[in-house]
DNA sequence: GGTGTTTTTTGATTTAAGTCAATTTTCCAA
DNA sequence: TTGGAAAATTGACTTAAATCAAAAAACACC
C-alpha cells in the first residue's frame, strides 16, 4: 500500500482522507505466472497497481504475440483508450511472472475521482505520461536502428531488462529474437571507435 | 465556423450558448505557406482548428526534418503533451500550404471548459482519439513493411495523399523519399499474385 | 539426477530498404 | 518564356535485419 501512496504522491499531495479511501477501495491479489488480466473485447472493469512482478500487454499478428508494453513494480496499468472512452481494447494483458497487485474496480475509482477532485489531475497526468512515452517510442521506431532501440531500453528500463524472456522483448522492440540475441552478444558488431 | 460546430457536434451535442461562445472566442486567420505556428520550448498559448489547408509538426534529427503528424481540413491541432501538462514541446508546427484557421487562446478555452462542462468530455475524446492513432501507428511501424505503411496511409488519409511533398510524407512514414518514390511507381514491386 | 521441452545462441543466406549519384521533372520568379 | 533552383525519379550498390536451419543452453518435472 505504501508503494501506491508514494507513487501517487509523486504526482499530487495525498491527504489522509484520500489515503484511507484508496486503502478501502483496493484489494491485494497474488497472480500466478501467465495469468490473463484482460482479453480482447471484454469490458474493462478493473485497473491494477503493481506491487511486485512484471505484466505485459500484447496483440496477435500472424498468430504471433507482439508485445505492446511492459509494466513493473510501482507502475499503474492504464488501458489508455478504454480508460478514456470505455471502448473495448484489442489486446491481451498477462503476467510475465508471479505478481502481487492492488486491484481497483473502475466503478469505485470513478466515485473516488468525484469525491477527491485532485485525483482527476492525477489521472490526467498518468494519461499524459503515457502519451509522451508513446511519442518517444514512435520517434525511436522511425529514426533509430534495432541496436539503438535496444540501447534506449537498456538505459530507461534497467529494472525490466533481464526479467523478460528474449522473444517478448524482441517483439516489443520491433525486431526478431535472433537479432536481439546478436545485439546482446555483440557478435555482429564491428566494434565501434 | 459551421465546420467547427459540425466537428464538435460529431462528439457531443452543441447548445446554442456554446455555439455563441465558440464564435466569440475564435478568430479567423489566414496563414501563408511555410508559416510557423509553434517552435520548440515556447509556451503553447493557442490552439487551432483548420478550415482550409494542411499543417504539419516535425522534429529535427541530424538536421533533417522528420514529420510527426499532419492535420487537414476539419481537424483540431492538439499538442497532446502540453495540452495535458502545459510543458513545452520539442517540435515545430508549420503550414504546408496556405491555410485558413480558427485560433483559440488556451486561456479562453479553459474558461469555456469550466462554463460548459460538456466540453471537458469533448477534450478527453480528442486526446483519446490521438492516443488511439498513436497506438495504431506504433503497431504499423513495428510489424509492417514500408509498402504496407504507405498503403495504410493511402487508405486512411486520401484527403492528404497528394497534397504533401514527397520528402515530408516519406519521413512521416519512416522511410527515405527514394523508397517512397519507388513504392508509388511500383518499379521494385514483383507484381504480386 | 536424468530426460524431454522450451528458450537462446550461432551460422549461412536472402531481402527490404538505405545510400550515393546522376538525371529528369516541376515549379517559380525575373 | 526561360533559366535556375528545388523536388522527384531512376539506377547501381551496400547494408541492416529477416529468414531458415541447426546446435547449445536453460529450465521443468517425474
Amino acid at each position: 500500500m505504501q508503494h501506491l501512496i508514494a507513487h501517487i504522491n509523486h504526482f499530487i499531495p495525498v491527504s489522509d482522507g484520500l489515503k484511507e479511501r484508496l486503502q478501502d477501495m483496493s484489494e491485494v491479489q497474488v497472480l500466478p505466472k501467465d495469468y490473463f488480466l484482460y482479453k480482447p473485447n471484454k469490458v474493462w472493469r478493473n485497473t491494477f497497481f503493481i506491487n511486485k512482478g512484471i505484466i505485459r500487454s500484447f496483440h496477435l499478428k500472424d498468430d504471433k504475440e507482439i508485445t505492446d508494453s511492459f509494466w513493473a513494480e510501482n507502475e499503474w496499468i492504464t488501458s489508455t483508450s478504454s480508460f478514456l472512452e470505455n471502448i473495448p481494447d484489442l489486446f491481451y494483458i498477462k503476467t510475465v511472472e508471479q505478481c502481487e497487485v492492488l486491484k481497483f474496480s473502475l466503478k469505485d475509482l470513478e466515485k473516488c475521482l468525484s469525491d477527491f477532485p485532485e485525483m482527476e489531475r492525477f489521472g490526467r497526468m498518468l494519461v499524459s505520461k503515457r502519451v509522451k512515452e508513446q511519442s518517444e517510442r514512435l520517434v525511436l521506431f522511425r529514426s533509430y536502428s534495432a541496436r539503438e532501440r535496444y540501447q534506449f531500453f537498456e538505459e530507461t528500463a534497467k529494472n525490466k531488462l533481464y526479467r523478460i524472456p528474449l522473444g517478448m522483448l524482441a517483439s516489443y522492440l520491433g525486431m526478431t529474437q535472433e537479432t536481439l540475441s546478436r545485439i546482446r552478444s555483440r557478435k555482429n558488431n564491428t566494434p565501434r571507435n
